[in-house]
DNA sequence: TGAGTATTTGAATTCACGTTCAACTAGTTC
DNA sequence: GAACTAGTTGAACGTGAATTCAAATACTCA
């Protein structure tokens, strides 16, 4: 028998398998089996603490955004410089790579979110925090002088999200030419023209 | 009994009540029942015709992405302006509303594509044609010295298709503020950076 | 027209999944 | 340590989907 937990503990553990599960078979794809393999448990189990497997699924993409979007938040206080803030934010908005788990999760919304309102909620959200994230850097820098902004920075912001929104998207397909590196340049290319800055840290 | 159709003809049918199905259910998400239902037909029917259901959607994604290249490259021949192709272009890449068939349909592929190789090549071929379609718009604007361009137009198209993936996905989503018309703007103010052109047709 | 062929149906079968629940087990409390 | 509680299992059951296939139907062309 599987290790007994306390009932937070194993939803902890649940929606960590869910989040694995949904990444390998899809938001459509994944099973109440699925999620009891990934979790070490048989299907039973999950359903004593989630007895509507979708309920389970969508706090899996909550958690998965919330931990993407807190982490970026977390790097970006570490720094105060606007030129280092937005380096760093582009690239922690773009995957490590094409197995990257938490843009994996991230995309599996994208179809979901014209079919389901929950989903497209939970995705709208995200686009809208990212967008304010990068529009306080901007704003901060272009109130001390490093930026000179080429337009209203809600809109360089809700640009450069889209960008790194689409290029993870691009990585995660396996383009063959485009990984994290050419993202990352291709953003800033952007970004540079936007802030009027080099963007050299 | 369902009308009797040539061999053809019925793949075609299927192709098309593939494309409806997908859309409606998730690209993982889609059962043979709903193929043959939105096809008026029963599921031995389209086994018959299609013994692999994987393949057909493999078909039906493929033709739903050429059929919006080839609306896109039509459209586009119609001008010869490299302002007026530009505004047009950035357009007919945007969803006329949250349930654009053809880009929901496309948008079905986001996560897929990380998962299957197949979807992934398709995805990542539609890509870069469309990155060459921008390409050649922004060269010969440059040629016929309308646009003065702010970097090499690669990365320049890079960026124009990348937004235009970005806003399909928002606006289907359901983005409370940006629409199509919204989302065209913003591409338009970063191709107005991009070309030196304000772009008024 | 009639034989032959292609397409479609509907019923039978099999399979996979979700769901239920009695029994079991490991903690917890008194 | 006995009674209680919470978490887990595994087997049984029901459902619905994919698959198979013989029979029915509509078309083709000799």
């Amino acid at each position: 028998m599987a290790q007994r937990k306390s009932r937070t503990d194993r939803r902890i553990d649940l929606i960590e398998a869910a989040r694995r599960a949904i990444i390998r078979h899809g938001i459509d794809g994944v099973q109440l089996s699925h999620v009891a393999e990934e979790a070490g448990l048989t299907s039973g189990a999950v359903l004593y603490h989630y007895p509507d497997l979708s309920e389970l699924l969508v706090e899996a993409q909550h958690a998965g955004m919330e931990r993407f979007y807190e982490q970026r938040l977390r790097q970006l206080a570490t720094v105060t410089d606007p030129v280092r803030k937005l380096v760093m934010t582009i690239r922690s908005g773009l995957p490590t790579g094409p197995l990257d788990p938490d843009v994996r999760l991230l995309n599996e919304l994208g179809g979901a979110a014209g079919r389901n309102r929950v989903y497209g909620v939970l995705l709208t959200s995200l686009y809208d925090r990212q967008v304010s994230m990068y529009q306080s850097i901007l704003d901060t820098g272009a109130a001390l002088g490093v930026f000179r902004l080429s337009g209203d920075s809600l809109s360089l912001a809700r640009n450069l999200v889209a960008l790194e929104d689409a290029y993870g998207y691009r990585i995660t397909a396996r383009h063959p030419v485009i990984g994290p590196d050419e993202a990352a340049e291709l953003i800033l290319s952007y970004a540079r023209t936007a802030t009027g800055n080099d963007l050299v840290a």
